[in-house]
RNA sequence: GCUGCGGUAGCUCAGGGGUAGAGCACAUCCUUGGUAAGGAUGGGGUCGGAGGUUCGAUUCCUCUCCGCAGCACCA
């Protein structure tokens, strides 16, 4: 025994520099109660010495105490956390078959993974969240437990919970097995728990079922998911609930039919079928892209899409990756359409001997390639198994990698701007599990690719594992108008690909050594980015990105050879114009091109013809402005141009 | 790929063992109206596909394809 277990006189810090003095052992609930009545109402939990703990929790030697209530950063958290509890013991009560298995946090709410053969239904979950409600109504007390594993084990398979004794079974042996209680609902868990369910906000709402497999592996059984959100007050559920009602307005599913964009059908699942005015858009891209790229000093080339086996065999993309490979075979070679443009721009690099003076050698494609993404994978126009990447490698000497990654960044910078994308964050992904190449090798490719980032003074983010085969890469995510991010760009370093096609350059000591090689990408899929596009501006595009830029309406067809005078005069300025000389009123085709959210409209009749002029209206604005015919085209012409 | 749910007109959706319906869109005609829907009439469907049960299937069952959500995957 030292002298702290005999001291029976604690002193307890409050935030404000109080010090409260209690009997030993005490808790976090005792220290509330000395504080006020008001507090110990609010009271969620406690933070003894930083750490997040119940508030019945002993508190056995001094402390600095900090109560957790509603207000506090750790409140959603625990709320959350909670709410997936009374979920798990609504579902104990309507459904005593269910084994319950985990239900943690996540963002904007929480989920809880059960075991059952019958699924969920919709009416279950409307059933399980007025259980839920009750229960919260009953307010019971929830109180924690330590058991010993053997009991907790015994315990659990006693009443049928499986999944439970399993979790028990390979908590590391260090750790407290904790047990709380609320109700006739005995669970295991880490906790920290409110200290009872009437303290749990009823701004919470369960959204979907769903399958997912035991412990995240799909070798695994499938358990039934049910998803919930959880918010401290009604407002910020409603909030919520907002959010995910527009990004739904903006499924670019939606707008691309809506506006005429793209289509997909079954007999071409994974690829695209660009419409006139998607392709226009997805143009608009290329020929930006294209234009920065020659700015910046690239070289464009395009490479086959059809390649022998060897090549992938010879790069290594046979042994990791020929489950997502589509093949074919002609005249008993076997052919596989590319996934990636690197073998052959190793190839075009390989042509001839290359100096030190040809590099660095940055070599652009807008190359054209197929995965095959399994069926659950595909989504809309954002991940298919037929896209194009804005792809390019770099291929430099050792000393220039540094200033290649510095430059990429920057160039990437101004793209997301030209996009309207102002913000975006960096993660570093080092070695993955499965990868190609000796550790010495990752280790200094990691190493400079740190560097390199840190030189380009971009703050970066840890996603451990998670880099590509053959190298470490920095993944750039951009956001969103309603701020979510998509990860977009990646810079790899890869010193393996170059060795493996046997990529040389000859030095200033007369000698072949290797090149490094940086893959790189700016938008990624082109058929992605353009979905992306879609969903951020809510097919409201910048007008120098918009399919059709200026509707041209006549008011009476007296006006048809002026409106078609405008029209021609306007496409021959280089804009992208649609003639609407229909017989219907002037009212209905605002509407019309309202909603095909047509930047401009230029409405003509009588007056205009007869003064050489045009009436300007902007889209999402309700006036107009007169002005002479010659001086639209000018304005016009200016405005649409693309970003310098 | 896995689990669940779905597939009815171009779109959004209703219906339901007795050979299908609405709104919008589309076509024709009338209307020429100055900034978010003028009117009339009309055409349009192997009810995703294949099998089965039944006197009869779009409806019930099985298989299959595709879609949606989540999981797993994403060089």
């Amino acid at each position: 025994m030292n002298d702290a277990d005999q001291r029976t006189a604690l002193a307890i810090t409050l935030p404000d520099g109080r010090v409260l003095t209690l009997d030993a052992p005490t808790t976090a609930a005792d220290v509330v109660k000395l504080i006020g009545p008001g507090l110990a109402k609010a009271a969620l939990a406690a933070k003894v010495d930083g750490r997040l703990v119940d508030l019945g929790l002993p508190i056995e030697r001094d402390a600095r105490i900090e109560i957790v209530t509603l207000k506090s950063p750790d409140a959603l958290e625990l709320v959350r956390h909670d709410a997936a509890h009374v979920l798990a013991e609504a579902a104990k009560e309507l459904y005593p078959d269910v084994q319950v298995t985990i239900g943690p946090v996540i963002e904007d709410g929480f989920y809880y993974d059960f075991a059952r053969d019958k699924p969920f239904t919709p009416e279950d979950l409307a059933a399980l969240e007025a259980r839920m409600r009750e229960i919260v109504a009953r307010d019971e007390p929830v109180t924690r437990d330590v058991w010993p594993r053997d009991k907790a084990i015994a315990f659990f398979e006693s009443i049928g919970e499986g999944y439970k004794a399993e979790i028990v079974r390979d908590l590391p042996g260090d750790e407290e097995i904790r047990i709380y209680s609320q109700g006739k609902f005995i669970d295991l868990c880490r906790g920290p728990h409110l200290p009872s369910t009437g303290k749990l906000p009823t701004a919470f709402k369960l959204t979907k079922v769903a399958g997912a497999y035991w412990r995240g592996d799909s070798r695994n059984p499938m358990l039934q998911r049910i998803y919930g959100t959880a918010w401290l007050t009604q407002a910020d559920l409603d909030a919520y609930l907002h959010r995910i009602e527009e990004a739904e307005r903006r499924d670019h599913r939606r707008i691309g039919r809506e506006m005429d964009l793209f289509h997909i059908q079954e007999e071409a699942v994974g690829a695209i079928f660009w419409h006139p005015k998607g392709w226009t858009l997805y143009r608009q891209l290329v020929e930006h892209v294209r234009r920065r790229l020659d700015t910046d000093g690239y070289v464009e080339v395009n490479t086959p899409m059809l390649v022998d086996r060897s090549l992938w065999e010879a790069s290594g993309h046979w042994e990791k990756f020929r489950e997502q490979m589509f093949t074919t075979q002609a005249e008993e070679r076997a052919l596989a359409l590319k996934p990636m443009n690197c073998p052959c721009h190793v190839q075009v690099f390989r042509q001839g001997l290359k100096s030190y003076r040809d590099l660095p050698t940055r070599m652009a494609e807008f190359g054209s390639c197929h995965r095959n993404e399994p069926s659950g994978a595909l989504h809309g126009i954002m991940r298919v198994r037929a896209f194009t990447q804005d792809d390019a490698h770099i291929f430099c000497t050792p000393d220039q990698v540094t200033a290649e990654a510095v430059k990429f960044c920057r160039l990437l910078a101004q793209i997301y701007r030209d996009f309207g994308f102002e913000e975006f964050s960096v993660r570093f992904a080092d070695r993955p599990a499965v990868r190609a190449g000796e550790d010495a090798v990752w280790d200094k490719a990691e190493a400079w690719l740190k560097a390199a980032i840190e030189a380009a003074g971009h703050p970066y983010q840890l996603s451990p594992g998670e880099g590509a085969f053959y190298g470490p890469k920095l993944e750039f995510h951009l956001k969103d108008a309603i701020g979510r991010t998509w990860q977009c760009g990646t810079l790899q370093l890869d010193f393996v690909l170059p060795e493996r096609l046997d990529a040389t350059y000859v030095a200033e000591d007369g000698k072949e050594h290797r090149p490094v090689m940086l893959h790189r990408a700016i938008l990624g899929s082109l058929e992605r980015f353009v979905g992306i596009l879609i969903e951020h501006y809510a097919g409201r595009f910048p007008l120098w990105l918009a399919p059709t830029q200026v509707a041209v309406a006549t008011i009476t067809n007296d006006s048809d050879a002026y409106a078609a005078e405008v029209a021609a005069t306007l496409k021959a300025a280089g804009l992208r114009v649609e003639l609407d000389a229909r017989a219907d009123k002037i009212g209905y085709k605002v509407r019309e091109h309202t909603l095909a959210k047509v930047p401009l409209l230029i409405a003509v009749g009588k007056r205009e013809s007869e003064t050489q002029t045009v009436s300007l209206r902007r889209w999402g604005t309700d006036g107009q402005e007169s002005l002479a015919l010659a001086e639209a085209v000018a304005r016009l012409r200016d405005e649409a141009r693309p970003p310098a």
